[in-house]
DNA sequence: AGCCAATCCCGCCATG
DNA sequence: GGCATGGCGGGATTGG
């Protein structure tokens, strides 16, 4: 089983620690086993957290053999890092354990030289700082995540189940991923998601579906069928539909209604269009297909959807 | 609700 | 043999 160490150091912020233990330990696998197992460690058996104080069950030892490192945010990131820690960071990283943090963790890792000549995330709000001190590294305080192939970084506490997402789906593919996501009631991918991280591992030998999903997004409206999908993306119609299963966990069209839906709700959300407009804005040929859809798979009727919304937004 | 036509999806299998 | 591809057929889904 892949083992998964996170890394509380003191001053720990529990929302970072509390992610990669919830999202990890939920990961059932088609033959209804874990995926992984996820241990807490620390410096000492007490540490003190931001708002209330942990017991951990796990040393710093457990740093040499897990296959992942976690290292979540903590409230001061200019705290020093002990040496010790920076000793076992190093080493993991040489061994060719996968590296990853969370919000302000990327100074940990910074401080022991894991990111240096890379690109990499933190939250926005320390993201000057960061640069400042750590010049030798890339920082983007615009995206989600970045993915250095062995070595990861996630920008403000949410992107961290972002990011916990993505590894499931690089260990265990898109369905398994998928699933993960339900369970944390987490979108795998967020609206307009291939912007938001980066991706710098070597880039896919096949072509890659994701000039398709973008320019889908960019065409609400647009209702191409699976045979244009797939020329556009320069494969066949029964290589495209696998393939896309494999990336996003949906078959095409699926994922066509899903995005479409999505758009939908924003629509109503943020915009006066009647019901008919935005049915049409989102490539549904008739207000009722679209009620009927909608209704389906948000649990509320267009309309009534609108209305509730609008009284969360002004409470 | 139900009908129909179009389209999709996925197992199967031949091919390279 | 393993592996990805892609054509085919028919049961399932979708849209009108």
């Amino acid at each position: 089983m892949h083992s998964i160490a996170v890394l509380a150091l003191p001053g720990v912020v529990p929302f970072d620690l509390a992610t990669p233990c919830e999202v990890f330990s939920h990961v059932p696998l088609p033959d209804g086993s874990q995926a992984y197992d996820v241990r807490v460690c620390g410096l000492a058996r007490h540490v003190k957290a931001k708002g209330y104080d942990l017991r951990v069950a796990w040393r710093l030892d457990q740093l040499a053999r897990a296959d992942t490192i976690v290292v979540p945010g903590l409230s001061d990131p200019l705290a020093p890092v002990p040496p010790a820690v920076r000793r076992a960071l190093v080493a993991a990283a040489a061994r060719g354990a996968r590296v990853v943090s969370i919000c302000t963790g990327a100074f940990v890792l910074a401080a022991a030289g894991l990111l240096d000549g890379l690109r990499a995330t933190t939250h926005w709000l320390a993201a000057a700082e960061f640069a400042r001190r750590y010049p030798q590294v890339d920082v983007d305080p615009d995206v989600l995540f970045v993915d250095n192939g062995r070595v990861f970084t996630s920008a403000g506490a949410a992107a961290g189940l972002d990011l916990c997402l993505h590894l499931v789906r690089l260990d265990h593919g898109a369905a398994v991923a998928a699933d993960a996501a339900r369970l944390s009631v987490m979108p795998l991918q967020r609206e307009g998601g291939q912007a938001q991280f980066i991706v710098h591992t070597s880039p896919p030998a096949s072509p890659s579906l994701d000039p398709l999903l973008a320019w889908l997004t960019q065409h609400p409206a647009r209702s191409p069928t699976l045979t244009e999908m797939a020329h556009r993306a320069g494969m066949s119609p029964r290589t495209f539909s696998r393939r896309f299963l494999d990336q996003t966990g949906e078959t095409p069209v699926q994922w066509l209604l899903g995005a479409r839906v999505r758009h939908a709700q924003r629509l109503l959300e943020t915009s006066s269009q009647s019901v008919e407009q935005v049915a049409s804005a989102c490539g549904f040929g008739s207000a009722s297909a679209f009620r009927a859809r909608f209704t389906r798979v948000v649990g509320t009727a267009p309309a009534r959807y609108r209305r509730a919304f609008q009284r969360v937004g002004q409470a």
